[in-house]
DNA sequence: CGATGTCAATATAGTTTCTATACCCATAAA
DNA sequence: TTTATGGGTATAGAAACTATATTGACATCG
């Protein structure tokens, strides 16, 4: 064997998959490892056996339903027994970016995702973006921007370095040489991408990118005492408030996603839960993280 | 061997694993695979030679940086070649929801996502929850609600069937035998869960889950006809508007989520890209969708 | 320039894993 | 009682895999 492989790949999978429905389905079978891994029906005996003896007192035999259930001492030993990993995994289900068989979950719940329509990002531009980024490179791409100056699409050479998500949409972060700063460009708005070439700037001389500055955020004041205490426990706070440690580039998009972007102190408390409590401090550094040019959605909210 | 299974499941998530670096990461080697799967060298060489086989004319051995790439006319063979499902991985891995090895992404890009605090969900809630729904019982819980007439927990009867994402956090849609009615309950507020019953009201019985209505949008009118464009490229809009169909009971959610909760056209353009059209129906459909009475912050935005 | 290191391919022998097949047991439904 | 289904086990043989060794191509370095 190799060093620090005690098992073959294929047989932890397949004892993480058997913990995986006991923990999460409540139970299983031969059959569903036969279904997800293709082995013979002897094959599967052997591996509940083997999960047995690798997890002893974990399962019980339920002879009426014929399946396997979780003890009630039950306590995983291949697999992280997160919410958020499984919800993951229902996630990207809901959202058809994983195949069923490869997310585990036999029994679907049914399932809503709120999704919001984005035009796709084009496979090839992608690809481009990633070895431009591996490889350190620069990249001429076909940019369609918001700004009124460029209606029309316009070719540019770019440096990018890194990915954001702002939980709607994907954008790439990098020198633009047209403009000579940082700037974040979104991936459906690529619409063609040129050669490679020498880069300008890297991503440790983006300091809106580098440097983080701190949100405090608190229950919008208008609550009741009770309602604030469910808003502070929704949001982990620990005395009433909290601090997100957040990067300049990314100061927008998650007060956006907060909801205080304008000012949430007059907004409706059932609708706004939060709002900023170092307001002076987030403002400036909004200001600054607009220093450089970007969209017009973007530089408009500066002031 | 089983029927339809041509070469067993190791192998083939091998063979899928080659490729994928291959398409995502522009390159594969003897180290990657055993990295990940831990074979030995020899069969990390019989790995690549299989697949040269399995898909011909798809790799070129680059000498110098002593790895496979792809070859120009590379085809996929083992892969959906999607954008999102890359960028689905790249998402679970910045939020932490997945381990690297299982990720397959070598490089794993600089990456940023505007992640949302909220307090994590109860293991064993979601347990008894996902119970529930997969076994058509009813569940007692205590449930801290928003509520002013309820300031503090209170444990009622629910029967859940469904669950529900607004992209920022995780609700059951349930009937609730407290008030009679069908009502959304966020995982994190179910602060303890009690004994399964029988069930009252199943799935079926909620027509403003199992019901859809049709929002159409368009960009901002505001807008400048080539920044219109722009926005009817970004949403996928074909003739400068796209009707999505949402349930009713996702409605709330989905309008929250795309800015259109107030009066968007009163909202800067630059801000908000879209508008309703079909002002009227959404709104109604937005009151129908509150006529069972559900949380404070929902129930009051119905008018 | 040859020495060294790295990564590839291949061969052989032996081990582990897995399949196919067969047979047996327990439970639930017909 | 019969039948279907799901469980377990045993055996022989096939497939997959490891350990080890040898070879070759190329890059780097003193």
């Amino acid at each position: 064997m190799n060093e620090g492989h005690a098992i073959r790949w294929g047989v932890e999978q397949r004892l993480e998959f058997i913990e995986f429905r006991l923990f999460w389905e409540g139970g299983i079978n031969r059959g569903d490892i036969i279904e997800i891994f293709g082995v013979s029906v002897p094959q599967a005996s052997k591996d509940l056996t083997m999960y047995q003896e690798a997890a002893p007192g974990n399962v019980e035999y339920d002879k009426s339903a014929k399946r396997y259930i979780p003890s009630h001492a039950f306590r995983p030993r291949f697999l992280r027994p997160e919410p958020d990993v499984y919800l993951s995994r229902l996630r990207a289900l809901g959202e058809g970016f994983s195949r069923p068989e490869d997310s585990w979950v036999a029994h679907v719940p049914e399932l809503d995702i709120a999704v919001t329509p984005h035009r796709s990002i084009d496979t090839a531009i992608l690809r481009s973006v990633l070895v431009a980024i591996r490889e350190r490179r620069s990249l001429d791409v076909c940019y369609q921007s918001m700004n009124t100056k460029r209606p029309d699409p316009v070719w540019r050479r770019i440096t990018p370095h890194a990915f954001g998500y702002d939980g709607f949409r994907w954008h790439t972060r990098a020198f633009c040489h047209l403009e000579n700063g940082f700037k974040d460009f979104l991936l459906p708005r690529i619409l063609e991408t040129g050669s490679l070439g020498d880069p300008v700037a890297l991503g440790d001389r983006d300091a809106l990118w580098q440097e983080h500055v701190g949100i405090e955020i608190a229950p919008h004041p208008h609550l009741t005492d009770s309602q604030k205490k469910v808003v502070a426990k929704d949001y982990g706070m620990a005395d009433g408030s909290m601090v997100l440690n957040v990067r300049y580039a990314m100061l927008f998009y998650v007060l956006k996603r907060l909801g205080l972007l304008g000012d949430p102190e007059k907004e409706d408390p059932r609708r706004q839960h939060i709002v900023v409590v170092n307001k002076e401090e987030v403002q400036s550094a909004l200001a600054r993280s607009e220093t450089v040019e970007v969209d017009a959605e973007r530089s408009f909210l500066a002031q």
